[in-house]
DNA sequence: GTCCCTTTGAAGTAG
DNA sequence: CTACTTCAAAGGGAC
């Protein structure tokens, strides 16, 4: 795919997608949403001619698909996105505020990264070469917007990468009166916690220390429990994500409410964490996991416990409480936990405006959704898309970083084989439904358009 | 209960 | 290197 501004060499995948903006075309002032809508309903009309034409069925695709195997944190990020729009009164695209949650106002005082201003020099050596960012500011870690990148923090910036044209400066630096970054829902993941003055119970500051029995400061890693560090690493990585760790030891990835769900287990937790949630762990986590857990034992929101996937129902079953109850030791690839990949920047995006769209479209059909939110996306403005692409890529490194030797293949094969013979362009397989979505689609796309 | 659909992007595999 | 495949989210629909 050809890019806009010859790649850049930057690594945040952004310039990949100012190609398909570019594709669209035209569309290059800021788009509104009534633009977007419009845009749509012309779409619209030339589906409907081409979606007719192929309503050949041939069941060629069959993709599995995997279940809420894993809804710890989505449904974390979720809430946030909730809370999001209930604070949005307003359209995404109308208003480019992104209202803010309280507890991230407040930074963390007990977080050795807030309270001496700066990282552990020592973090830059921690981290797989690949994944540092020769500059990546302690900024990051002192509440500032990871997409801010005004030029007053030039740190922000990955300085090996020069800034893409459409990444600079340009995005638009909302410094919202609440400082909250417009992108926080998106990858906020509690959805067990809000009040900013409350923090978790387990997470309380004051933890005892597992050696010596006395109350000590918790480390960062204990207050942040949602990126657990590989080995070695806690609490020296500059954590790409810090500036959504700062509150209350809001991780980014949520404990859903019943507790911890899957199995994985806390490594080197500490007393009062253990205690919390040493039921809910498999007695495998025992030694240091391949993939970094954070000392705390709270599995990123990305694993996926093999067995809340083959059985659902029984998250919070006996059956989780492996420790007191040692199962014969399942599969090799049983044992392991399913590290989901990171989001990529639409799927970020998706998670955001679904709910938007959904309320806007009384649609509730994924597939018509992110027919709508495809064609968004490709309506933002480079700007906007810069933002989503931005936070894919400090995910994808705070993935990497949390799950070192985690590769994308490993969970090749976790679904079933679908069925691709047929090439890229066509797709008579999804015809038949397609109809029915753009059927739908008008009325949804006039409910969006009245808005 | 499971899989499909649909979207884009990242990353993997195959040739 | 290119082309293709898989998976990530989501939830109603189909089976």
């Amino acid at each position: 795919m050809p890019q806009l501004n010859g790649g850049g060499g930057d690594d945040l995948g952004a310039n990949d997608e100012m190609i398909s903006f570019k594709d669209e075309g035209e569309q290059e002032e800021k788009i509104s949403e009534n633009v977007s809508a419009e845009r749509d309903l012309d779409d619209v009309k030339s589906s409907l001619v081409n979606e007719s034409e192929s309503s050949s069925d041939s069941e060629a695709e069959r993709r599995p698909q995997t279940r809420p195997d894993t809804e710890s944190y989505e449904k974390a990020r979720d809430y946030f996105s909730e809370a999001l729009r209930r604070q949005q009164d307003g359209g995404f695209f109308k208003s480019p505020h992104y209202p803010g949650y309280p507890f991230l106002m407040i930074p963390d005082l007990t977080n050795p990264y807030l309270s001496n201003g700066s990282l552990s020099p020592s973090a830059r050596t921690v981290s797989p070469p690949h994944l540092l960012q020769p500059s990546f500011p302690p900024p990051y870690l002192q509440m500032k917007w990871p997409l801010l990148d005004v030029p007053g923090s030039a740190g922000l910036k990955d300085s090996r990468s020069p800034t893409p044209g459409h990444l600079s400066n340009k995005v638009p630096v909302v410094q919202h009166a609440h400082h909250v970054h417009p992108l926080t829902p998106l990858i906020t993941y509690s959805n067990e916690h809000f009040s900013p003055g409350t923090p978790p119970s387990h997470l309380s500051p004051e933890i005892l220390d597992p050696k010596t029995g006395i109350p000590r400061t918790p480390h960062p890693s204990e207050l942040s429990p949602y990126y657990p560090l590989s080995p070695g690493a806690v609490g020296s990585i500059a954590h790409p994500l810090g500036w959504l760790m700062q509150q209350q030891g809001q991780p980014m990835y949520s404990i859903p409410p019943g507790g911890f769900r899957h199995p994985y287990p806390a490594l080197a937790m500490n007393a009062s964490m253990s205690s919390l949630v040493s039921s809910r762990f498999s007695p495998h986590m025992v030694t240091p996991p391949p993939h970094g857990l954070h000392q705390t034992g709270i599995p990123h929101p990305a694993i996926v416990s093999p067995a809340i996937k083959q059985e659902p129902s029984g998250d919070m079953s006996p059956s989780m409480h492996a420790r007191k109850s040692p199962v014969p030791p399942k599969k090799e690839e049983d044992k392991r936990p399913h590290i989901k990949k990171p989001l990529n920047a639409f799927m970020l995006y998706m998670k955001e405006m679904r709910a938007k769209v959904v309320a806007e479209c009384t649609l509730k059909e994924s597939a018509a959704i992110n027919q709508i939110l495809g064609r968004r996306w490709h309506s933002l403005s480079r700007e906007e898309q810069a933002k989503y692409y931005e936070l894919a890529r400090k995910e994808r490194q705070l993935h990497s970083q949390l799950y070192p030797g985690w590769s994308a293949r490993d969970n090749y094969g976790k679904r079933k084989k679908r069925k691709r013979d047929n090439k890229p362009d066509s797709k008579p397989e999804g015809e038949r439904k397609k109809l029915f979505y753009f059927q739908v689609r008008p009325f949804t796309l006039f409910i969006s358009f009245l808005h």
